[in-house]
DNA sequence: TTCATGCCGATTGGATACAATTGTCCGCAA
DNA sequence: TTGCGGACAATTGTATCCAATCGGCATGAA
């Protein structure tokens, strides 16, 4: 029975794959991230372990990883499903992005060099073609990479492994909450903040990663769906009788 | 054979106990973080086992879930170790405590009502009572649950979860680089922080954190250990030989 | 018709068995 | 004495098995 892992990602040649592990649950990552599964998705130990021919052990494995980083929920005896954040979470999420993200901005001008500015630069061009050719999905990659890459250059692991987690559950607040082909978020503009920040100016690249941030928050719809569960009574006094249509 | 489990954690009880996972976690967690078992210590999952009461399987539930936080490494076919923060690892936990706390004291502030003023200062409290008794185990617990405590009151989950894990990991480090008898860090004044937190003055509630952490910081002792591998001529040029004593 | 109860299939949690890898010890040769 | 190699022991990685739990469905009573 074939799988989607390729020879490689199986480890059936010794050279420096990765493990089979880190090849599904990039495979997983990947899939959540990109939208290619939306939130609330139920994620089968079974099913899993037979896409990817192992055992359900490392699926298992994998899943409490994820899990671990709010990419999943995981109910005791009833499995692994993609996360849905609420709106009171996906508020903390992005407060947290401002927070970390604002006072990153002082270290990574100070650490940025002229081929880091470059590679940003690169990604920020990149965007702008994903932008014009319509792809959202690869437009959502490159801007989460971007925020990343960016902490990246502060050389602190800690913060950027934590803003990795929270980029990428932003990434299921917008599958979520976001205008499906509505305009997409402010992003087309990443270049404005490598100006400020190759001219040194950290105090204002904070303040405009700041705006930018509230500014992709603001673009999300989050009044039609409720916190909790769902208040029935509000969602159908609002819309007309079906048989009265 | 008996375990270090109560009754209620093994969960024979039928109550509202914490899940076995949990229950070990919060032992091993515990044992790290107050300094019981040193950076460095193998952790062998058959004697957790063993000691635990469970199968590895469960056991390595917990080291996954450990090592994701910071506090284990598991290196493959080799097994879990306490975590050993080289001097750059430690740097970069400080200053990802300095931006996030820092920057969290204005949502602190904001947030923080006259009830959660007084849990704040019965911490502090302990803290001192802790202190003047000479229990280092207490005082380091609490300091941390002060910071962590803190961080809580800005309702932010992913800042304060994120939080909870430097914390841990401050405290690897103090196991490795503090002065084991010295002065204990300047955190006796803890409750300085709180009065500015009560006037409301965020500004320099930040300044004194940043400050306090920088002072926490530079009172270890990171220049007598190599931050790779030892420089072995250097440690024995410096010390006489065994047998000349 | 509606709600409660009990059974059954499906899925997960945990334990054990086996395979694979690593580190160590010992012997042998240079 | 040092360096290399092979075998063994210890430990981890994975698969599979069995038990426990949950949700759905059917049955029956109000």
């Amino acid at each position: 029975m074939s799988t989607v892992l390729t020879s490689s990602e199986r480890g059936v040649d010794r050279a420096e794959s990765v493990s089979r592990d880190e090849a599904i649950y990039r495979h997983i990552y990947t899939a959540i991230v990109e939208h290619h599964i939306t939130p609330g998705t139920k994620l089968p130990e079974d099913a899993l372990a037979e896409v990817f021919g192992v055992s359900r052990t490392v699926v298992r494995k994998v899943l409490g990883r994820l899990a671990h980083e709010g990419l999943l929920r995981i109910a005791r005896n009833r499995g692994a499903r993609v996360a849905a954040p609420t709106v009171g979470e996906a508020r903390g999420i992005f407060e947290a992005r401002r927070i970390v993200e604002c006072a990153a901005m002082l270290p990574v001008a100070a650490a940025l060099s002229a081929a880091d500015l470059r590679a940003m630069r690169r990604i920020a061009a990149e965007e702008r073609e994903a932008e014009s050719a319509g792809d959202p999905r690869q437009l959502i990659r490159l801007s989460g990479e971007f925020h990343v890459r960016l902490m990246a250059m502060s050389a602190n692991e800690p913060l950027t492994e934590f803003l990795r987690q929270l980029v990428a559950r932003s990434s299921l607040i917008i599958a979520m909450y976001g205008s499906p082909g509505g305009r997409r978020q402010g992003c087309r503009d990443h270049g404005a903040l490598l100006d400020l920040l190759e001219q040194g100016d950290a105090e204002r690249a904070s303040e405009w990663m700041n705006e930018h941030l509230r500014a992709v928050e603001s673009s999300l719809n989050f009044s039609d769906r409720t916190d909790g569960r769902p208040n029935l009574r509000q969602i159908f006094a609002a819309i007309d009788a079906p048989e009265s249509r």
